[in-house]
DNA sequence: TTTACTGTTACTATTGATAGAAACACTGTC
DNA sequence: GACAGTGTTTCTATCAATAGTAACAGTAAA
């Protein structure tokens, strides 16, 4: 239900503590979502500062199939992605 | 990496706009992630108002097995997920 | 006691996800 | 041209997740 992600989301975008919102991804996550989600993230940054995809892939155990679909989001323009790795440099 | 992780939290405790955290979600979180996370957000909800696991297998084609597993996140105390479903009562 | 609801746990067959490899196209360098 | 490095796509065997079912324990009411 896409409801439910608008949901959360609006509740997320109130909540000012990093903290609670990591409590709250280990509450409503898996463990193997948060591994997943984690090296994602690892991986579009990675992405982003231009390493060689085969490299990621043997650093992070990922397959090339995975980054296919990573790179694909960082090219499309005005990514949110790319505005939240902005944040993260500052 | 739990380092991911804690990043990704601190940023979306800096961003305040919902649309912008949905947008992340939208392009970091595959497809089933979405719907799962959204399913398992309808479920601790129905669950905290008491409606029967049986009822919630039904209604939300979840496995009883999964069921057990917002239930018991649910029991512990001071969860953060009840810290929510209040705010979102608001 | 019997019946009919609960929640919880365990089992299994099946489905879906994915790593790893291979192949292809492209680019630049020697 | 030959070579070495890119990214991308496809294929397949393997592994993990899960739905569905059944079984068990507890509770409450008839």
């Amino acid at each position: 239900m896409n409801k439910n992600i608008r949901e959360v989301s609006e509740l997320l975008a109130f909540t000012k503590d990093p903290k609670e919102i990591r409590n709250f991804f280990e509450s409503i996550l898996t463990l193997k979502e948060l591994k997943d989600i984690g090296s994602r993230w690892e991986l579009v940054k990675r992405l982003d500062q231009g390493e060689a995809q085969r490299k990621i892939a043997r650093d992070l155990h990922l397959s090339l199939c995975k980054i296919t679909r990573g790179s694909k989001e960082l090219k499309k323009k005005n990514a949110v992605l790319k505005r939240f790795m902005k944040k993260l440099n500052k």
